[in-house]
Order: structure tokens, then C-alpha cells, then sequence
DNA sequence: AATGAATGAGGGTTCATTCAT
DNA sequence: TATGAATGAACCCTCATTCAT
């Protein structure tokens, strides 16, 4: 008597298993065949969901932007300082925490999504919680940290699960630790923001 | 009898040309003809010179890899200190500084290249790189933060980019500061290596 | 417990906008989805009124035959004269007179209908209409002026629409005179029936 | 040792197997896939030789100009006058006489035709054809007439193969005296053309 | 009287690749 | 050293149609 189709909430399971063949082999290789096949149903059926591939896509990314924008809108309330700076970063690492797939896609896939409409937008709220970061009048140092930054928190967070991989007689380390690791690294970049350059 | 292709190195032009459009457009994106067109020559032609397009991607990170390969073989035969480690870095950076194209390509199509042979090639390279950064006895931590070291060099060429496109009254930044500016973040990042967890 | 949707003469208007889309963008080029959109309701509720795209046609078309019927009835039962010839194209004009978008729909999707058996039906019916305005022993030329005549009457309605859009600073044609021409021009043609060929 | 596929002319009889499939089933219904099976070849094979489907339609189009564009040419370096117009007429009913299938798929396709830019060019040449036919202070009545005499010519080839098709006792009518009447049925159109309205 | 979800067939198009010349 | 012609597989997408509700 139980549905064979673990209910109808088919589009959210077409963006999940997207998500994971997109990040996996990328957006331009992963087929809409493939995502119907693993889903058991047709190609056409994704398109009852969703008007266009770029589409689908859409979907997924819109289910990303909620936490950047909490950060940018914390952020905005608040007057410039290192303090919030940091803050800054920690908010946006743990937004990005349980969406490392995501972010993995995002990174990976730049070419395309630079292309896609979806990746202006995106652009557009990461140059905005870069803005932020950055004190009164930054140098052209400060609004390069300030990105790097941000970005190191995605790329370590791939970076780690290689660096696991690899040949790893070690303990398994767990993914607070890894996050930790971020968080410290990508603080460690934006510490240098709005002093002199001391070159 | 002049040749009537500027030279005879057509080779070096499919090279050429092939880079610019696959780390503009993507490397699936980028289509065989697009390469001919633009070369002014037949698709076909392209078959003359490779054997297929993974062989022509093959071809362009061959190009890439004398300098790295360098800073290996000096690596190893350094003992490890961080005066080493951050040479290490600057070798890295410094062979990479006039390849950015390339270095644009692998960051924005890993979906491709972990999938291609090419790739596993080069991440075992970029691996042993990094072993020579770390110390004796790395920690996790440890090992983390010198792959992001080195991906810093990468990723901070083309944030720098971006956030020189974005609106800036500001003098143009001339390509050797900016390179600067991306090793003065590299080495923040791998400054910590060693140094105990003082979290 | 009003109706809902302003009549409950939904098929009625299925037909309605089914014609209009069919005759503007062709049978094959109007999906389903385009009528079901512009009456609000779903394709699958198309379905509930006809069994069959090509049903819903059958349906406009029937809606067409009444005066064409009626004007072969009428003419059956009048001996033979150019004076009923004349009336036939008369009452041929005055019943597709408010009937414009079919009329172009059928001459504008001849190779859908021809294959559609809706389509023999149609053109026995107007084979009937011409046999009515040929004499007794009808040359060639005869039953080719009675079917261009009748033609005429239909063609000349659009063509009368485009020469208006074409650029005249003159007065806007109103459509009595627009129906008035059709039917001088298709008379014309009709005149010379049963004469002996002058050539 | 004589060539399977009848000689490098691919290009050209696609054009011919298009057209033929085009007036025959309409545009929209004729998939390339016929076409290219007819020919004994792959769809593949199509866009080697043309961009697009439409561009197939266009290649088609572009072969029936020559003779309009001739009748246009001839009739501007004419003044106007009865024997003038008359002679465009017959200019364009020549041009037409073995164009007739493309005469009677731009008739049966108009809807696709219109929205396909081939069109606009087509209505354009035709617009010029009647004008030239016109006195100097057209009135509608005459511009009307003007465009149906022409279309008569088109119109009248095929009515007349539906008039033979119909039950013919009769000798089999050959193709000039097919020809003939149907430029009298459009000269009597013509005719009129300048006269005041005797209405 | 109508919908939501899905399907199967087919559409036009693009691509990497081949091969005789 | 290249080209012209062609292919086979795959792609994204659209359509008419169905059926349980």
C-alpha cells in the first residue's frame, strides 16, 4: 500500500539527485537522462518540474542563497570592525557547512556558470559580503583578502576531503575539525585586512 | 614557397587557440569546430595534429608542467625548513605567473579533468609539491594548509581580476603587485605550518 | 455558486480559441498547452471535451459547414442559370462573410488538412458548390473558373487585409466594401462560364 | 564502378527531395529524418550542407527568385499602361509555369512561412510586383485586384489538378493549355485595374 | 468538470570522429 | 598537410496523450 515513489515531493528529489550527478561529473556531462534514470522516471517528467536544464540549476542554487543573504543582512546592521569581519566569516562557513556539494559545483563549474545568468547573481552576493568585510577605504590588498577569504573557506572544505583521501594510515577526521581548519584559514587571511602594508 | 600559415608550428596554434577557448568557455563547451574556425582551418585538420580532443588538452598541461616538475626536483633535494617551504611557494607562484590561462582552466574544470587522466597526473604532482612544504610529522591541519596555500596562488589571479572589473575609480593594478599581493596571502596561509594547533 | 469560469460553454470556447491560434500560427505550430493556457484551465481539460487534437478541429469545421450546406441545398433546387451561378457566389460570400479566420485557416493549412479526412469532407462539399455553378456541359476551363471563383471570394479577404497594413495614409477600407470587391472580383471570374473560349 | 550516391550534388537534391516532401505533407510535418532516409543518408548529413532546417527552406526559396526579381526588373524600366501590366502577368505566369510545386507550398504553408523571415522577403518581392501593376492613384479596389490576379496564377494550377483528379471521362489536359487558362482567369482580373468603379 | 503528474515518441541540433582524396 | 563529406550517438526539448484523483 505504500507508494512506490517515496512521495510526490519529486521535484525537490530531482533537485537533490541534480545537485549530486552536477557536482559529480559537472553540469555540461551530467545528462538530463542520467538524473531520470537515477530518479526512475522520464525525461520528460523533470520537464513537468522545471522549464529548461538552466533551470534546474536554478533551483538548486536558489536553495543555497538563503544563508548568504542572512549574512549580508546581519552584516549590514552592523558598523565596520575586525571584530565583524570575522563574524562575517564565521556566518558565511557555517552556512556553507552542510552545502559543501553546492560549493563544490560552484567552484567546479565556473566556466559554465559564469555563462548561466544564475552565476551573476551569485557573484553579485559574494562581491556584497566582500564589501563588508572590508574596512572604510580599502586598498586594493584589503578587497583581494577579502574574497580570497571567503573563498578559502569553499575550496578547504574539498581541499581536506583530498588531503584525507590520500594516503591516510591517520585517524579519520571529523568534519567539525575540517570546518575548524576552514575557519581558521580563511581567518588568517582576512586578519591582514585594513593594516598597512607592511611589505 | 612561403608558407601560408604564419609558420608551419600549427601545432603550437591548436595548443594556442584551444586553451584560450576551453578555459573561456569550459573544455565541454568548447567545441572542436570553434577550435578550427578560429584557427581558420577544417576540424578535420585538428585530427592531423591530435588524436582526439582529450589528446589536445593533454598536449596544453604537458605545457604546463616543466616549472612545477623544477620546484619538485629542487624541493627535494632542499632538507625541509620554512625557509624552504616558502620558497617552495614562491617557485610555484613564480612558474605559474605567465600560465594563468592555464591555471584558470584547471581550477574552473575539475569535473572534466578528475575524469580525464590528465587529471590524476596532475593532482599527484601538485600532492607531492605539497609534501615538500610540510614538515616531518605533519598534522592534519598541517597538510590542509599547504595545498590551500598553493590553491591561493591559483584562485587569487582571477578574484584579483574580478575585483579589478569590479567598479573601481582606482589606477589599474599592474600585473606584478597583483602577483605580489597573491604570494604575500599564500605565504600567511602556510606561515602556521608546524606550529603547534594554539586554537 | 456562480459559474466560475464565465459560461459553461467551455467547449464552445475551445473551438473559439483553438481557431484563432490555428489560424495564426498554423494547426501543427499550436501546441495544446498554447490553447489550454489562453482559457486558464489545463491541457489534460481539453481532453475532457474532445478526444483528440485533431477532434477539436473537426469541431471548428463543422461549425463551418451550415451555410455551405445551405447554399448546396438552395442551389439544387434552381435550374441551371447564370443568374443562380451568380447567387451561388453570392450566398457563397455572404455566409463565409463572418467566417474569415476558417476560411484562412483552410487555405493556409491545406497539407494538414488534405491528410486529415476532415479535409475530403470539405472539399466535396465545395466539388458540390462548383458543379452547381457550371452549365450543363462544362469545359475544362468552366469548372476551373467555378472552383478559382469561389476561391477568390476566400483569397481575397486576407489579401485585402494585407494591402491595407501596407502603407496607405489613405482612409481605413470598411469591411462591406472589403466584401464588396471579393465579390466583383469573384463574379468576374465566374462571367465567362459556359462562353465559348475566345482565345 | 559508377558512384552509389548519384554525384557530389548532395546539396542539390536535398533541395528537391525538401521541396518535394515540404508541398506534399507541409513544412512543419516533413522531419529531417525523412528527408535525409529519402536520400539515403543521415540527418547528420543535412547540416553539413545547410545550418538549419530553415536554412533548407530558405535554399528552396532562393531558387524560385530569379524570375520574379527579372519580371520586377523589366516592369520598372516600362511606364505604366494597360499592355504594360498586362505583360507583367504573363512575365510572372511564365516564370511560374515549372516552379509549380513551390508555388503550391508557399500556399499551403503561409502560417509557417509568415513567421519565418523567408516570408517577409517573398511578400516583399510580390508587394512590388502588384504595385507595378498598378496605375498611378491606385485606388483599393485596384491594389486588391492587382494581388488576386497574381495569386490567381498560383491558385489556378492547382485547382485545376484537383479538377482533373475529379471524375474525368475526359481527355487528360495538358500542362500549356492548363497554363492558359489560368493566365486568362488572372488577365480578367486584371482588367478592371484603372477602370472607375461601376459598382 | 477538471487537474497534477507522468509518459513515449519524436523533433531539430550538435558533437567528436572517420576516411577517401 | 590538410579538406570535404559523412556518420552515429547523444543532447535538450516539445508534444499529444493518459489516468488516477
Amino acid at each position: 500500500m505504500t507508494t512506490q515513489t517515496p512521495r510526490g515531493d519529486t521535484r525537490a528529489r530531482i533537485v537533490d539527485v541534480a545537485l549530486e550527478l552536477f557536482s559529480e561529473h559537472g553540469y555540461e556531462k551530467t545528462s538530463l537522462r542520467e538524473i531520470a534514470d537515477r530518479l526512475g522516471v522520464t525525461k520528460a517528467a523533470l520537464y513537468y518540474h522545471f522549464r529548461t536544464k538552466e533551470d534546474i540549476l536554478a533551483g538548486i542554487v536558489d536553495s543555497m542563497s538563503a544563508p548568504i543573504d542572512e549574512a549580508i543582512a546581519w552584516g549590514r546592521e552592523q558598523p565596520y570592525s575586525p571584530e565583524v569581519r570575522d563574524e562575517i566569516v564565521r556566518r558565511f562557513a557555517e552556512g556553507m557547512a552542510d552545502r559543501q556539494r553546492l560549493l563544490r559545483f560552484f567552484h567546479e563549474n565556473q566556466p559554465t556558470i559564469r555563462e548561466l545568468s544564475v552565476g551573476t547573481r551569485f557573484k553579485e552576493r559574494m562581491i556584497n559580503l566582500t564589501r563588508l568585510m572590508q574596512g572604510p577605504e580599502p586598498t586594493f590588498e584589503d578587497r583581494v583578502r577579502a574574497a580570497v577569504s571567503l573563498m578559502v573557506i569553499n575550496v578547504t572544505h574539498f581541499i581536506s576531503e583530498a588531503v584525507e583521501e590520500e594516503q591516510c594510515g591517520n585517524e579519520p577526521v571529523d568534519p567539525e575539525s575540517r570546518q575548524a581548519v576552514a575557519l581558521r584559514v580563511a581567518l588568517d587571511v582576512a586578519e591582514q585586512i585594513g593594516k598597512p602594508a607592511q611589505d
